[in-house]
DNA sequence: TCGGAAATAT
DNA sequence: GATATTTCCG
């Protein structure tokens, strides 16, 4: 109890050892005197509730604490009813066989009649025991790595690679791995909390999801899609624990940003090229010949997407931008001078590699605009043309 | 699956 | 504020 309460609280010192609600209820199970299981029960339940006070000021920071807390001490009262209510259960319910006693330390002690109680209770408190444990499984948002991490995820793209794009060719840095990928993965696993329902895609993300796309899966856009249509999943909950989860979602749920570096973005061009430029190259098609693990089509028409709006945004009157820097035509940008990558000018096209104006470290570039590549601080800056 | 554009992140 | 990338929409 003292000892229960004392691991709950927040001013252990560095020798605690986390003592699980598993553990204690297997304890509890092996005492055989109600009013004993009683009084623990209820003295770790004060230490939770105490704990939830303590953490009530934070329940905004700490949302998954609370409602670990509070699922912690819902269960724990239950036991503690049940205890109570076997406490005054009527001789009838003692005479009604047991098996599994295995384990039971029933043994000791007098009477017969108290000791069928204590067999029972024993072995209530073995199945018990063995709910908590599940209750204390279904509680646990993190860990299992293996269970329901979304692999489709993965699966769906190229070669099902995601994870480890260093795999990929030789590792000539065709793309720089996700930063945040185990993150990502831990992520995912933020398990809905029961009564939040947050990860229902909205109808409209339905219909995407029926699609055949290979770029995105389900699991991940029940959760990106989470961030935009919270606001109308969250009707039924409480605005407190709603805004605690919508923003973690929000925080979470993004796709991690592709990194474009300046091997991956030359695949790129190159593809483009072969597929007879990017204004006839299709995502698909692009992705395909780029044979990176882990690219999707959604990237590569995102890539795309910008790529095309560059060339076209830089037409050739550009001569009047000076620095003569990306502001030129798709032609200049190797994209119609195939194989001519490595033409004098600006060999990458509209996305310039940052290596062409400032040495080759765009890949470190961690700061700043998260973009690999793209020299933008030297480039052009074609004002946008619209949108 | 795609293109375009809005939204969001950096 | 500009740009890159993701997400949404048709």
């Amino acid at each position: 109890m003292g000892l229960v309460h004392q691991e709950l609280s927040l001013d252990f010192g560095p020798t605690f050892i986390p003592k699980t609600i598993t553990n204690f209820l297997k304890e509890l199970s092996l005492i055989g005197n109600v009013s004993d299981k009683a009084s623990k029960l209820d003295a770790i339940l004060k230490g939770l509730e105490d704990e939830m006070k303590k953490i009530d000021a934070f329940k905004r920071e700490l949302p998954l604490c609370m409602l670990l807390l509070n699922d912690a001490i819902v269960a724990l009262k239950e036991e503690s009813t049940q205890c109570m209510t076997r406490n005054v259960e009527p001789v009838l319910e003692e005479f009604i066989p047991l098996k599994n006693k295995e384990g039971n330390d029933q043994s000791e002690e007098d009477g017969s009649l108290i000791t069928t109680k204590k067999e029972e209770h024993s072995n209530n408190n073995c199945s018990n025991y063995k709910d908590k444990k599940n209750w204390m499984s279904s509680v646990q948002l993190w860990n299992t790595d293996d269970d329901d991490y979304c692999s489709t995820d993965h699966n769906l793209d190229t070669k099902g690679n995601y994870g480890d794009p260093c795999k990929d060719r030789g590792g000539t840095g065709a793309f720089l791995p996700f930063k945040a990928n185990a993150v990502r993965k831990e992520e995912k696993k933020v398990m809905p909390i029961p009564g939040l329902t947050f990860l229902t895609p909205g109808i409209k993300n339905l219909r995407q999801e029926s699609g055949s796309t290979g770029s995105r899966t389900s699991c991940s856009r029940a959760i990106s899609c989470s961030a935009t249509n919270a606001r109308s999943n969250f009707q039924s909950v409480p605005p407190a624990v709603l805004s605690d989860h919508y923003q973690q979602q929000q925080q979470t749920s993004r796709k991690q940003r592709r990194c474009w570096s300046p091997e991956l973005h030359r695949r790129f061009v190159d593809a483009l090229q072969q597929l007879g430029g990017s204004q006839v190259a299709t995502p698909k098609q692009i992705r395909e010949l780029m044979q990176v693990d882990g690219l999707t089509n959604d990237e590569v028409k995102s890539h795309l997407q910008k790529y095309r709006l560059h060339s076209r945004r830089l037409p050739v009157t550009t001569s009047t931008l000076g620095s003569g820097h990306a502001r030129m035509s798709e032609d200049q940008y190797g994209e119609s001078s195939k194989g001519s990558s490595s033409q004098s000018g600006s060999p990458q096209g509209p996305l310039q590699l940052a290596t062409n104006t400032r040495g080759d470290s765009m890949e470190d570039d961690g700061d700043a605009k998260s973009e690999c590549y793209s020299g933008k601080s030297q480039a052009q800056k074609p004002g946008k043309t619209d949108v």
